[in-house]
RNA sequence: CGGGGCGUAGCGCAGUCUGGCAGCGCACCUGCCUUGGGAGCAGGGGGUCGGCGGUUCAAAUCCGCCCGCCCCGACCA
């Protein structure tokens, strides 16, 4: 393509709007615009890179077996009334009627139609195994749509799904998918990991995410490097060992802590460090409110009490709530004479002594409160957050925590969904059985904003060259006769030689045309200008090292095919 | 949904406190000139100041309601 002819709408500043490197150089780059919040168009530039990762997914799809399919993206409430889903999906779900006043949503993932579809057409153990995929938008109404494309309501994803017969099947599926991830990302050249993860909301009993490591993501996942574990923070067990120096119980006592509230007002003020406190912090899980206790310095693991609690959503008490419960405004919760909740405590709290809480009354706080005797003895759980430096727990050398951007999701699903909607098959023995299904995510233009996210420097974008929307960028540094007919040359002769080349013939000064390059994030630049007038030789440079080589125009071919 | 912030030309912003001709830089158009890191000169086009209502002789500016967007938290590919 001539640079002349297309349309790459660069912007010189950053947009306002943009916080997140990714989005901001998406924005600059004229990869991407914004329609309304969470959705975007996809510009030529932008879609070519979509369609370079679209292109590495459906490839090693194909190569594992999964065969592509296309389904609806509106689809009928009827189903997901048979999962139960329809009631408890969330906002997220975008529920509309039809004219007829049908009601209808916009899918925001398709366990239910892929169900639907295979259970009519499904009936023996020969058709099976099943990996179906399609690469469709979704729709999820987000509450925060945020950094562009990376968390978008609107937004292009690869899902498959498999179906098996047994256990033992589902295993195979999954494994030939986990394997498949790993070539994705690895051809997408982007740094990342599996981490073990959460099922949540999708449910099933083993779960794999895989995560581009970027210091913006938005999870955590702890690491280590001895033995290869690799989990998200939310479940990584914590394998810590607290304990304390014998102390003897002093005297329980009531201080005023007139408008202090948070743990480090409060060690503060009371001149103790965080880890002397005990948070008591207040949720509502299912019907009822439980008092979760934990060290003052930790976090609580919202995952864990989820699991502990064997409920589907739990979540912080509002300040209401808390006045009910505790008496007291939020701030000055404590678990002594709390009563009519249940009371749960981290193990880091086991063995600690004269600690201090909340008094349950505003500004005033309790100090010397042991368990025992202040309070009946909560039962004690792993509910914190594991951090820097904890034991592994699978083999005890020391965690690294880091971020990453979560851009693969697998899960093993089990019979959950085909038990709901009755997907079941005849097996050797003839006797029914509910299809045992997997279901396995990537989010493709995420994956684009966490290439570019891990990829760039200071002047824009640094494709890896397997998802770049162009090989080769040409840069004419001037509009002389002479320049323009050897620009071209080179630029038929790499086109016609499998280069996918851009050609930068616009009538821009040198400056412009260099930025522009830079930003954009092509791999080569191949510049033709005063070098080429003086020595007959034209500079290629390497985006990604900023290394200029001179080459007669001739070379300029093999050595961008050689370095493929 | 809670907290914070923003809405003025395509983009980035000033002007709002203290009401009085709607501005600046970039981009865009024309001409000249220039061509190795976002040139220069001259001329030019472009605005329901987010919307509606109110106060006032007069509203971008004050008041009320509404809408949109961004950032921080709980959700997910």
């Amino acid at each position: 393509m001539k640079l002349s002819e297309y349309f790459l709408p660069t912007l010189r500043e950053d947009p306002a709007e943009a916080e997140a490197v990714s989005h901001r150089l998406m924005l600059r780059a004229g990869m991407i615009r914004k329609l309304a919040s969470g959705i975007y168009s996809w510009l030529p530039m932008g879609l070519r890179t979509l369609r370079r990762v679209e292109n590495i997914v459906r490839e090693e799809m194909d190569r594992a077996g999964a065969l592509e399919v296309l389904l609806p993206l509106v689809q009928p409430a009827e189903l997901w009334k048979e999962t139960g889903r329809w009631d408890n999906f969330g906002k997220e779900l975008l529920r509309f009627k039809d004219r007829k006043e049908h009601d209808f949503c916009l899918g925001p993932t398709h366990e239910e139609v892929i169900t639907d579809l295979v259970r009519r057409e499904v009936r023996s153990y020969r058709d099976l195994p099943l990996i179906l995929y399609q690469i469709a938008p979704k729709f999820r109404d987000e509450i925060r749509p945020r950094f562009g494309v990376m968390r978008a309501r609107e937004f292009l994803m690869k899902d498959a799904y498999s179906f098996d017969a047994d256990e033992e099947g589902l295993n195979r599926s999954y494994e030939a998918m986990y394997e498949a991830y790993q070539r994705i990302f690895s051809r997408c050249g982007l740094r990342f990991r599996a981490v073990l993860a959460d099922t949540g909301a999708i449910g099933g009993s083993e779960s794999h995410e895989f995560m581009v490591l970027a210091e913006t993501g938005e999870d955590r996942l702890a690491l280590c490097e001895a033995c290869g574990y690799a989990a998200n923070v939310e479940l990584a067990e914590s394998k810590k060992e607290f304990s304390y120096p014998e102390e003897k119980e002093r005297p329980l006592e009531k201080v005023a802590t007139p408008g202090v509230k948070s743990v480090e007002e409060v060690a503060a003020f009371l001149g103790v460090p965080p880890s002397k406190l005990v948070k008591t912090l207040l949720f509502r899980a299912g019907g009822e409110v439980v008092a979760v206790l934990i060290r003052g310095d930790l976090e609580l693991n919202e995952v864990k009490l989820r699991n502990l609690l064997g409920v589907p959503e739990v979540e912080m008490a509002d300040a209401e709530t808390v006045k009910r419960v505790t008496g007291a405004p939020v701030g000055f919760a404590g678990p002594v004479a709390l009563s009519g909740v249940r009371i749960l405590a981290d193990l880091s709290v086991r063995g600690l002594r004269n600690f201090v809480t909340g008094a349950n009354e505003a500004d005033a706080h309790l100090v010397n409160v042991n368990y025992g005797r202040d309070f009946p003895e909560p039962e004690f759980y792993d509910l914190r957050v594991v951090s820097e430096g904890d034991p592994c727990p699978r083999c005890g050398r020391p965690l690294a925590v880091t971020r990453g951007i979560e851009v693969g999701h697998i899960f093993k699903l089990g019979t959950k969904y085909s038990e709901a909607m009755r997907a079941t098959f005849l097996d050797r023995e003839g006797k029914e059985r509910p299809l045992v299904m997997g279901c396995y995510g990537i989010g493709i233009g995420r994956t684009v904003a966490a290439a570019i996210e891990q990829n760039h420097d200071h002047a824009g974008i640094i494709f890896p060259r397997e998802i770049a929307p162009f090989e080769a960028l040409i840069l004419t540094l001037g509009p002389e006769a002479e320049l323009m007919e050897i620009s071209e040359r080179i630029y038929h002769t790499l086109n016609s030689s499998g280069v996918e080349t851009l050609w930068d013939d616009r009538d821009e000064r040198p400056g412009v045309k260099f930025k522009d390059a830079d930003l954009i994030g092509i791999p080569f630049q191949i510049i033709v200008g005063r070098r080429f007038k003086e020595t007959g030789r034209v500079e290629v440079k390497e985006r990604s090292t900023g290394q200029r080589e001179d080459l007669l125009p001739e070379e300029v071919v093999k050595r961008l095919q050689g370095s493929a």
